[in-house]
DNA sequence: TATTGTTATACTCTATAACTATA
DNA sequence: TATAGTTATAGAGTATAACAATA
């Protein structure tokens, strides 16, 4: 059996290539794809701490630290220590940080849409139907 | 949109789960998948030094050498150097790593056949051809 | 005692540079 | 000079352990 023909082969190169474009695409707004994940997990739900985050996007805490610096650091989010239970950083989104997530959201889709385009619109819709089987374990609706 | 539909995610997590599940199919036969990939390079293709090996994966030769270091450690494979270019050195399979071979591909294929048993038959295959599209870049039978 | 944020540490992967021996 | 094998080094990414503050 010839290597292209492998799973793993083809699991692993295509997430690097749709990793790199998508690397490319995201670089003008300052925001790699983990970034752009936790900026949408913070405006997906209020209020979050840095656990909340890590856990929604199934990274560990220690992880989220230098993330959420990175993104303080650039001034696209802000910690406040929440008054409920004073171990708790609320990250919050700043209005760079939802003016961010806009733009390159339309970017990082883009690149899924470019990424997916060799394989015409049908063929596109059922790999992602069928990753999503494999990797949520449920079929489109349900859950 | 939420996390579990992003390509970039799903990709990702699939070919993590892939991994995990053919490290432990592997395991019992002391390689990994990129050992195995090596030998089954070396069953298609003889002779072949180092670097075409090498070339044939899309490793570097610095990766090579750790790499034919542990097949030669579990006695797999031998290096000799060739009389034509005393330069290069001849990976060669052994009996074991030829039984090491067959076994652990036997053993692959059915990681793979399980990994996409939840899609059906119809639906692993377009699976299969749908990444090979995007990938290699050509569909079934073209190249 | 458990949890949150943090830091430090270690371990894997990978990329680069440099050395040797050969051509 | 260029190539093959090797080694050493450095960088990203990730997992683990420990510590301070808080519950």
């Amino acid at each position: 059996m010839p290597l292209e023909a492998r799973l793993g082969y083809l699991l692993k190169h295509a997430q690097q290539r749709l990793t790199r474009a998508s690397a490319e695409a995201l670089a003008p707004f300052g925001v790699d794809g983990h970034e752009l994940a936790v900026l949408a997990v913070l405006a997906a739900e209020y209020p979050l701490s840095q656990v909340e985050v890590a856990g929604r996007l199934g990274v560990d805490r220690t992880t989220m630290v230098a993330l959420v610096d990175g993104l303080e650091d650039h001034g696209l989010v802000e910690r406040r220590r929440s008054p409920q239970d004073r171990r708790k950083n609320i990250v919050e989104l700043t209005a760079a940080g939802h003016d961010c997530l806009r733009q390159a959201e339309l970017a990082r889709r883009e690149t899924e849409r470019r990424f997916l385009a060799p394989l015409g619109e049908e063929a596109g819709a059922a790999l992602v139907r069928a990753l999503r089987v494999l990797v949520v374990g449920v079929r489109e609706g349900e859950e």
